[in-house]
DNA sequence: AAAATACATATTGTGCACGATTAAATCGTG
DNA sequence: CACGATTTAATCGTGCACAATATGTATTTT
């Protein structure tokens, strides 16, 4: 970038390019992600999204419907029903927190504890397709979070 | 990853870590940069597909549906009604090819084609706002279609 | 203790994404 | 020419994402 005798700084067309070239690289590999696992989340009866919310059950037990957003970046509005079919599914279960009852505790179920083993046998298979040695796995998760901590700072 | 001697691929728990922490950076950079263009996009009544939809358009004119989803990896399905509303906004026109009936060529109004003034000054705020530079940007950019190729040919 | 405030979640409505199905047009081969 | 196979869009149903709104609960203030 060249700064400008006003402050301001000038982007040129060929950044413009990239940028689009890099949002769009983003959102394609977004659902890229989502087609590979969606074949075998199938077989188990999850969806992407409601993967992502059991993977961090996974990591931490039980935890308050707020926290789970805060860890997915997502609301309310999408946690809820999202939530409500994994109750249904038996995963899950919810219950007031005692101590706070505006706080809803999600918690796993015996079953969607059990769940946990058969997600090795997803990641082996995903694993391999990404084609991607554990240290480009690592830079790209780190050049990821960096842009996304950039794009929320705003 | 270590060779079994029956010809699997051991993955190793580390490798899982590395895995889940990756799909899920995409996914929540995908959602970071549709949160960053969002208030921009409001102004001049876009939504984030929609906009990827008019960067294609920009650039090359004018293009048929099937084109178009093969750029940005979606179907009929979530084009119909996409471009249904850039056609009702005054954005596009929709018209069978005559020399192939199947096709519907998608081209840009006198309005949908001025809109691309405005998208320079979107940039100009997105741009500053992933903190990157260009090489980071390009580097990014193909690592990410890296992925997207081999997650894609599975 | 009562009111005001802030917070946690649920509800509703819109738009995107995708699979499955349908319908129409084209093409290939006999 | 005719028949079947393929291609291209549109349509329908389900689920995610989010904004706006509503409801109810806890904390703070008075």
């Amino acid at each position: 970038m060249t700064d400008k005798a006003d402050g301001q700084t000038m982007i040129s067309d060929e950044e413009k390019r990239l940028e689009s070239q890099l949002c769009f690289a983003v959102y394609s590999a977004a659902h890229a992600f989502n087609r590979a696992y969606k074949p075998i989340l199938d077989r188990v009866g999850l969806t992407y999204p409601q993967y992502l919310v059991m993977l961090v059950l996974w990591e931490k037990g039980c935890l308050s419907v707020k926290t789970i957003g805060e860890k997915l970046d997502l609301d309310s509005g999408t946690l809820s029903p999202l939530l409500k079919r994994l109750e249904q599914a038996g995963l899950i279960g919810r219950a007031r927190d005692p101590k706070d009852e505006r706080q809803v505790i999600i918690s796993l179920t015996e079953k969607g504890a059990g769940m946990k083993c058969q997600v090795g046998v997803i990641m082996d298979a995903i694993g391999q397709a990404t084609g991607c040695d554990m240290a480009e796995m690592a830079n790209l998760r780190d050049q990821l979070q960096k842009l996304k901590v950039n794009l929320a700072a705003e």
